[in-house]
DNA sequence: CCCATTCTGTACCGCGCAGTCAAAAACCTA
DNA sequence: TAGGTTTTTGACTGCGCGGTACAGAATGGG
């Protein structure tokens, strides 16, 4: 029963997000917000609150695109899953080294750089850090099952390993242009499957 | 031939680098550098040109402190390779931890906040990672010579996949106090070698 | 058809930022 | 002790920051 908004939720929340994926939260300017969604100022916080819960919001926003689609992948299919977790590496060293501004994971970039300071942001990261897990877990739980893995240790436990070695690899491509380097933690871990 | 210099290089360094480690290049302010240092703005800057270049003595700071250490900590000294990379993750989880603001290692935060963006500072942090893979490395080949560790992969590839997994551990124990699960990428890492 | 309500655009705010500068102080050489 | 050189001090600058205020525009219910 008044005006209503002229602007998609959703893409302001994807422009913001792409923003802070690229330059961090500290780096980012309201104003450059402003350039990227297309928004006034005004508009901006009227609708979002303050520079910080946009970040917030577009971390979820993450969550819920990006990661969730990384966790579509990793849901079992039958297929095998030594194929699956070697798939999800080397698709991100391809993303990695393709993309020029080097952006990395989000969630990853945000665990460093805001963790702990500001109340929710460690807690949103850590549960999408959990949701990984969780997949993994899963995974690595049917591929011991089927005999396909090692069944000599637990899932879960596995499971952590892997994610370790996969945010350290993506830490690496932050940094590094040698796709050699890259595909020996991939093959490195998952021979240890 | 002139008035000598009041304070300390390596003790303003240090001061500097405990900065950046715990709030990053961008959240830390050159007021802030001069209240840590007890340098005056004038003195700061005649002594090390800008903001960004002292953020990049101090990562040089933290190789030639910090990361040396580290690197001494896998010298080859006759003991057990598995032991040593062990505790290599082990000391750092305890470190991490305990740590109430969770700096986490300063290489890998300047990595992740500044990669690409400023030439030289991923240049640095790439130098340093790559020296701990060759540490590694070395210890490696080591171990797999004594038969400790399985010898059937290249002692680099399994350098490169130990020295991910570290990486992905500090990333981790930036948002979690589950020592649990960080133990359990130790457990799971070391059984791989 | 109006009015309460919300959204939009923009001018504006105080602050703190990175960096500068000139003068005074401290030192070394001679 | 005088002169040349460097460091120190701290006031200063211009700017851009995050956030606010407010006037007008757009809407829908009564």
């Amino acid at each position: 029963m008044a005006r209503p908004r002229e602007f998609d939720d959703s893409a302001v929340l994807d422009a913001a997000m792409e923003l802070f994926w690229e330059k961090g939260y500290e780096a980012t300017t309201t104003q450059d917000l402003c350039d990227r969604t297309g928004l006034g100022r005004g508009s901006l916080y009227n609708a979002y609150g303050s520079k910080h819960a946009l970040y917030e919001d577009s971390i979820k926003r993450y969550a819920a695109t990006r990661a969730a689609l990384q966790l579509d992948e990793l849901a079992p299919n039958g297929g095998s899953a030594r194929q699956r977790l070697r798939d999800l590496m080397i698709s991100m060293i391809d993303l990695d080294l393709k993309d020029p501004g080097r952006r990395g994971c989000l969630a990853l970039n945000a665990a460093t750089e805001v963790a702990g300071r500001t109340g929710d942001v460690g807690g949103l990261v850590a549960r999408q850090f959990q949701d990984l897990e969780g997949a993994l877990a899963v995974l690595i739980s049917i591929g011991q099952s089927t005999g396909e893995l090692r069944a000599d240790r637990p899932p879960l436990q596995v499971a952590r390993m892997f994610q370790s070695a996969y945010y350290g690899l993506r830490v690496l491509a932050k940094v590094t242009d040698d796709r050699q380097a890259l595909l020996d933690v991939v093959d490195g871990t998952v021979d240890a499957l």
